[in-house]
DNA sequence: GGCAAGCCTGAGAGGACGCTGAGAACCAGT
DNA sequence: ACTGGTTCTCAGCGTCCTCTCAGGCTTGCC
């Protein structure tokens, strides 16, 4: 999952880009509005967390000049307590949440999940393909009810492919969202890689490989 | 979704039930503790907002009553920041979870999502994980039957913890909750050594470690 | 079949992460 | 001020994860 935090407050942008990164999110910084605008219709974020205050350009209008460009992003807006703005306006001008500082980290990841998961297609919160059940909230993983030990990285890579069940997604894009690069020069060796050690532990069909597109995996009903 | 808030401020507690209603929850009140305690030994609701303190009995008291007459219905407690009483406290009483006052509607909305998307597990009093057994209300801690010496500290990382056995907590939560210091970018370091210590006094086992992810202690068979 | 491009995988270097012992800072009681 | 206990910081070390590389394998195409 790739987020985009845009906040000119570097110490505030520097410290939630490492707590969610601990997380398991992908985290780009922008520090003010124009960086951020451009940041936003270029980069193909998963979510976007924006500060309401910022010079150049406001959040507000960030957030309209998206939606005006089609761009359907989620958008979790932060704003100061002592706002002279109010949560009204700021999920009136098309942000989809709002959060007021000084909040704790565990509330922003909390509403960012339940954001992520709204998102594209309301989804049920534990994710399932065949016999395997993916569950974002508590980073667990089950084949045929039983747990599975699996690394950080190797579970952002499933939930990234379980998010998109049903849909082939390419290299190039897991690179993007699961790694922190936007060097499109790399290797993109490095997914196989991960791909393989994903079918080893949950078993050899849970990925399908679409030769010169990508990955898929099955849309998931189980039983 | 049916909530109680129990609050003797009548204002707020009709803004909440506004709020709430909003939101689409069905919101009941109660203006005292024993009424509060009638109404959700009655109600069946799926979560009840609690204030801390209460005419005729506290919020603490009837969590405690509750939990004694073994209804498990997620509780969220509402805190006065200049509280003799503190967060932790309500939390060691079987609150699931705590808000310090004042709050948002908005904060307070997630972490209700929050608690129902978690919902009610069962548990015993007496939380139980493996050979030891944790008393929040007295705080002690026995492990084999027998008591061990455990600082606050200590119990404190413990019971939140045995609180969530079976998930994934990660230090950051750990810290934010157990420290209760919103500083995210300070070392984290100190909840490792404090698992170390709590290894060192109830065996090597009774918290595994997920690498990238954080801590979980297994979820506890009641004798 | 033969070939090339795409994909898979075993081995291993390097680094990130988590654990721990030592001890400093702090506090309460004597 | 001294003692005993608790909390927290720091640095070193071991382990596991991550990623690269090279060679082998599969697939699609002629």
């Amino acid at each position: 999952m790739r987020l985009l935090v845009v906040d000119d407050e570097l110490r505030l942008a520097r410290a939630l880009q490492t707590g969610l990164s601990r997380e398991g999110y992908v985290v780009d910084l922008a520090h003010d509005g124009g960086a951020g605008l451009d940041a936003a219709l270029a980069g193909d974020y998963d979510l976007i967390v924006l500060d309401l205050m910022l010079p150049v350009l406001s959040g507000y209008e960030l957030v309209r000049r998206l939606r005006t460009a089609e761009v359907w992003t989620p958008v979790l807006m932060l704003t100061a307590k002592d706002g002279e703005y109010d949560e009204a306006d700021a999920l009136d001008e098309g942000a989809d949440d709002y959060l007021t500082k000084p909040f704790s980290l565990v509330v922003l990841v909390a509403r960012i999940r339940a954001l992520l998961r709204r998102g594209a297609a309301p989804r049920p919160a534990v994710m399932r393909s065949g016999t395997v059940e993916v569950d974002p909230a508590t980073r667990r993983v089950l084949r045929n009810g039983e747990e599975v030990e699996i690394t950080a990285r190797e579970f952002a890579l499933l939930a990234y492919l379980t998010r998109h069940a049903g849909q082939v997604v390419s290299k190039a894009e897991l690179y993007e969202h699961v790694w922190e690069s936007h060097d499109h020069s790399r290797d993109l060796n490095v997914v196989e890689v991960y791909v393989g050690y994903l079918r080893r532990k949950l078993g050899r069909d849970v990925i399908e490989t679409v030769r010169g597109a990508g990955y898929r995996v099955p849309e998931g009903r189980s039983s």
